[in-house]
DNA sequence: TTAGTTTCCTGGTATATACCAGAAAAAGAG
DNA sequence: CTCTTTTTCTGGTATATACCAGGAAACTAA
C-alpha cells in the first residue's frame, strides 16, 4: 500500500538496540576523556534508572564492554575504565619484568606458589623428558600498578638447576638460571590462543570465571637445543598485545 | 577428582550456579565426542525444558562456552560445536594461504573489495608516506571447508605495483607481489591483540557484533627496508593458535 | 583512638514472560 | 515435480522482579 510513502526518515537510533546505544555512549565517554582509566563506571543501577532500561539491559551493556576490552570488573566492586595495553615483544625472548623496568613501568610479581611435582604425560611429552621426571613448578602473578595483568605457571626440569626453589622467584627466570645454573637461552617455541578462563585463573587475577584471556604457551630451549622450561601465561584479553618480527628466510 | 567432600542433602542448589553445570555437561559431551565438530547443539529452549531451567539462564550457559570457543553461533540457525583452531606461524611470514595448502587444508578466499584509496594518517604514518598517497586497499575473507576463519584487510602502497587491482588477489600477496612487481619481503612486523568485532567485521565472519576475536596486525618490509604492505586481519577467537619462534640474541 | 558491628551498594544468579526477525522446514499450489 | 506460501523454530532484545554474598563505608562501643 502507501506505507513505503508515509516512511519517515528513520534514525539509526530507532533500529540499534537500546543497550548498544548505552554502549556507544560510554564508550564515546572513555575516548573523549571524561571517564579516565580506572576510573569507575556507574554501576548497573545507576545506568538503567538514568537510561530508564531494566537493570538486565544496563547489564547487558556492560558485559559487551567488557568483551570489547574497554572495561573490565572487580567482584563486587564495580566496573572500571580499562588501563591502555601493555606490549610484550615475544621475539625478543627478554623477560617482559626486564623489559618494562627498563622502560620505567614497574611490574610486581607475587608468587603463588612453588613446589617440586612430577611432570603429567602432556608436559612431559614437550620437555622431552619421562613422566614421572622432577619438576620444579611455581605460580607467580605479575602486576602493573597493583592491577593484574597475567598469571604465569612455569615448569622447570630439575635435574638442571639443583635447589631452584631456593632462589627468590620475584625476577625473570631467564636470569636467574643463567646467573645461577649457567643454563642459557638459545630459543623459545612461543604460542598464543585465545580463551576463557578457568575458575583458579580467574581468581588469581580477580576476574570472573570465563573472562576472555589470551594464552601464552613458551617452550624454552637451552644451547644444547634441549628443552628445560615450559611456560603458561593467562593474560587479561583486555590489557594484552604481543608483538613480533618474523624475518623471511633468505635460501628461498 | 575433585569430589567435593560430602554432598549435602539440598534440595535447592549446589554451590555450583546452575548455568556453569549446564556449561560443564555439554563441555563433556564435546570433549567425550558426543558432540561432534559442527554438530548444533540443543536450542535454548530445548536446555531450558530439559534441565528445567529458564531460558535465560540455559542461554548463559550457551554463550559461556561461545566465550570458552567451544561453540559458535550463526544468526538465529543455532549453535554448533567449533572446529579443532587453525594455526598460523607468524615467524615463517609464508602466506597462511600457501602454508594449509601445503599441509592439505583448503584455504578459500572472497574477495570482497578493492580499491585505489587514499591514505589517512594512520595508515600513512606506518607505512612511512605522506596522507592522501594512493594505495591499493582490499578485503578478504578466508575460509576453511566452508566456514569463515578470519577477514583480512591490506593496503598496499600503490606506486610499488601498478595495476596491482588487475591480478587475481584470491592468492597470496606476498607471491603476487614477488611474482609480478619484483618485490621481495624482508621481514614483517607483527602485533597481536584480543578485541570485540566491529558490526562490518562481525557481519563478514556470519557472526554477532562483538564477538571475541584477535586482531593482527601485519606492516611488510621490503628487502630496502621500507614498509610497503599493511595488513590487518581479524580472526575468529576459539578458531585462531599463532605460533612463533624467539630466537635469543647471540651477543649478549 | 581503635575494634567490631551494621547498613548500603555492588555485581552474580535466576525466573517468567513477551515480542521480533530471520532461517528452515512443512504444506500447499501450479 | 517445482515453485510459493505458511508455519515452526531459532536466537536477539527487553522488562520486572527476587534473592544472595561480599566489599566498603558508616556507625558504635570499648
Amino acid at each position: 500500500m502507501f506505507e513505503d510513502l508515509i516512511q519517515l526518515p528513520k534514525t539509526e537510533t530507532s533500529t540499534t538496540p537500546q543497550y548498544r546505544q548505552i554502549v556507544n555512549s560510554i564508550r564515546k565517554d572513555i575516548s573523549a576523556g571524561v571517564l579516565k582509566e580506572h576510573a569507575p563506571l556507574p554501576s548497573e543501577r545507576i545506568i538503567a534508572e538514568r537510561q530508564k532500561v531494566s537493570r538486565m539491559t544496563a547489564r547487558r551493556a556492560l558485559e559487551t564492554l567488557e568483551l570489547e576490552g574497554l572495561v573490565y570488573s572487580e567482584k563486587r566492586r564495580g566496573r572500571f575504565v580499562s588501563p591502555p595495553r601493555l606490549t610484550y615483544d615475544i621475539s625478543s625472548m627478554v623477560s617482559l619484568a626486564a623489559h618494562t623496568q627498563e622502560h620505567g613501568n614497574s611490574l610486581e610479581i607475587d608468587v603463588i606458589s612453588s613446589a617440586i611435582t612430577d611432570a603429567n604425560a602432556h608436559v612431559a611429552s614437550l620437555l622431552g623428558i619421562l613422566p614421572g621426571t622432577h619438576l620444579y613448578q611455581y605460580t607467580r602473578v605479575f602486576r602493573s600498578k597493583g592491577h593484574a595483568i597475567f598469571v604465569e605457571t612455569e615448569y622447570v626440569v630439575a635435574s638442571v638447576c639443583p635447589n631452584f626453589l631456593s632462589h627468590n622467584l620475584q625476577q625473570s627466570t631467564m636470569k636467574l638460571l643463567e646467573n645461577h645454573h649457567n643454563i642459557k637461552t638459545q630459543h623459545g617455541d612461543v604460542k598464543i590462543r585465545m580463551r576463557g578462563m578457568s575458575a583458579i585463573e580467574a581468581q588469581w587475577l580477580g576476574l570472573q570465571e570465563n573472562h576472555a584471556g589470551i594464552e601464552l604457551e613458551q617452550l624454552v630451549y637451552d644451547t644444547n637445543n634441549r628443552p628445560f622450561c615450559l611456560g603458561y601465561q593467562m593474560w587479561r584479553g583486555e590489557l594484552a598485545e604481543f608483538s613480533a618480527r618474523a624475518i623471511v628466510n633468505q635460501n628461498d
